[in-house]
DNA sequence: CATGAATGAGAATTCATTCAT
DNA sequence: AATGAATGAATTCTCATTCAT
């Protein structure tokens, strides 16, 4: 722990400079976010950015890549624990909305992130750098269901196509939830999601 | 009929300004996109822009909302065909495949549209003005699942909620479909999806 | 008279056009009136003022000139009379207030027009151009107060200076006029200045 | 006196730029004067006029008060010495003439204050902005002038316009003298100017 | 002749970035 | 390290002028 009053402080000051970036892209959309109201809402003067960050490709690439491994970080703990595949499933849906809920402002932010702007130099950069992310939360799902597949739990699908669809379609309803005044509880709208997934919304018994 | 002549050219010239600016924003990103590069790839001088749209927002809303009412104009033909509610679905979801096939480079666009970035001013007039097309379109799916319910044929769940989850879901895997080198057979990834949303994916007889 | 029909069709049209443009600058200023504007207000199109008038320059320019005319022709009208200078002077006073009266929207122009902004070249030729008019009826008044000198009527001073003073003390308070409300009656203002530029304003007889 | 550092930088600043649009304006005129040129004359880079002023209508109105209020506090000292007002009167008239003197270039800009164009807004702010400054010398004036009629000193007539009379007529003969090459001595001027003022021109006594 | 759509040079304005303090 | 004034390239938008119909 050599160092550590610098580091920490170092570690602080990016710290709320992304949150201020966030606060700030989340209220005024991604190309609207200017350096000055980032460096205002961080309290900050506007050349301090650049002594963490540097440019605003680099501060905003960066900013994505925290948000990220907080939710990833959450879907992670949630698959990490010993249960069977579709609870897990149910514990991922139940942190998505968890995380949503208590980053309302974040959820903008989100959706740009996952296919982003920009020039085709900074969409390069951002598909190595960015795009891993989300790639890699679907491949973990994807991973959880292939292995609910070997053991006969779950119809044999692609399982890469099939995370993608239960993640985004889950995603829509959590969205859905922050655009509403009032929403059901949470738990209802877990069960919608996770009877859909599993059993389907047919009543005809058509699969045999 | 009256003044046909000059309305047709009017008509043309709004139609390939937009197709142009399609072409810039889905190359170089909604904030790249200059008004110089847009007239250049339309072929006109920058002035011209300006007699058909007022300022660069209304040409770039105007074009968003156009590129989405063809797509919406697809999706409702498959809605009003006269077939059971499962084979309407995956007309359905065939007409989104096609679509962002043959539109590939607007599949971005389509993205941050759902969402869309901005001041709050701005915002507030896509609330009213994009996202419309959007809710629309899910509220025809939620009222075809809805008549299906009421004939019995589907589980009993809030519609809007599950129309949010199928067309989310499958989106998701038109987009993965652009972005790889190869896809499978567009059928495949069609019953992919209507096998999931109709039976589920769970083999265990829970539902009983 | 021949060629008459094309003759006065185009003196009407430059008539017109010249009005136009004056009530535009009258409304929106200078730098403000534009050509489209003009041609609105005039019922013609665009491309027609550069069929009578070789560029901007040339219509605000001559349009000016129009203005100034009128004035100068009803104060020459009230110079040729034959009375005494102070009547004739008083008479050109009637002449100003009536003008400005009738004329109430130019009187912006009338100002402007004194001293005109421009570029370099404009200028010169704006005071080859525009200022002789403003001369001559400076040169006129100073001609009339130099014969009443001659005469004995009048004191002995620059009357040139004389002139000025007169001329743009009283248009002060023409102009006070217009933007009254209401205003005295025109005889009272006709008097006030004629008393004082008669008799001036001191009550010790300090002239011996 | 705190800050002063800064703050002196600041005004200096400002008054920098204010009087670079000044000589630019003088030079070009109202409308030809480009933000590009004053930002060169002043020998600061484009971006930093918008750091001193919110956009060119500002920067151009802010410069004409400045101006106004120069001459403004000479005619204020002349009117504030203990002196008879026909002295007073003499200083005041000295002092204008002394000011357009000494700011040659600025005359122009005098005159186009006084009747400003632009936009109805704009007229609108100028109208409580600018004018005031104007109405307040006129009305400074016409108060000395009101106090000499009650002390039976001067004639009793309207003393705001009998102000305005004498204002613009003297700026008149001030004017004159800047557009010519060799002008007759200041005193020469203001002897007219009060001779006219006081005892009018009239040799024949009609007032008796 | 008259038109008005198209043009494009040119002006205003913004904002990421630098650097002297 | 932190600052924020200054910068100027890049962008939006305007409008006088042209020219094909």
């Amino acid at each position: 722990m050599v160092r550590s009053k610098e580091e920490v402080v170092q570690e602080f000051r990016i710290q709320s400079i992304q949150e201020a970036a966030l606060r700030v892209i989340a209220r005024k959309g991604m190309s609207a976010a200017t350096m000055q109201e980032i460096a205002e809402e961080a309290g900050v003067a506007k050349g301090t950015l650049y002594l963490y960050f540097r440019d605003r490709d680099e501060l905003v690439e960066k900013t994505f890549e925290n948000v990220i491994q907080q939710l990833h970080a959450k879907v992670d703990a949630a698959l990490a624990t010993d249960m069977p595949f579709d609870q897990k499933l149910r514990a991922v849906m139940s942190a998505k909305i968890a995380f949503f809920r208590d980053n309302r402002e974040f959820f903008r932010l989100y959706i740009s992130l996952r296919m982003p702007e920009g020039t085709p130099q900074q969409q390069a950069r951002q598909k190595r750098q960015c795009h891993p992310e989300y790639q890699n939360r679907v491949k973990a799902i994807a991973r959880l269901l292939e292995e609910a597949m070997e053991r006969g739990e779950v119809r044999r699908v692609d399982p890469y196509r099939l995370a993608l669809f239960i993640i985004e379609g889950s995603t829509a309803i959590v969205l859905q939830r922050l655009s509403e005044e009032v929403s059901p509880g949470e738990e209802s709208d877990v069960d919608l999601i996770m009877g859909t997934i599993l059993d389907g919304i047919s009543l005809q018994k058509r699969s045999a």
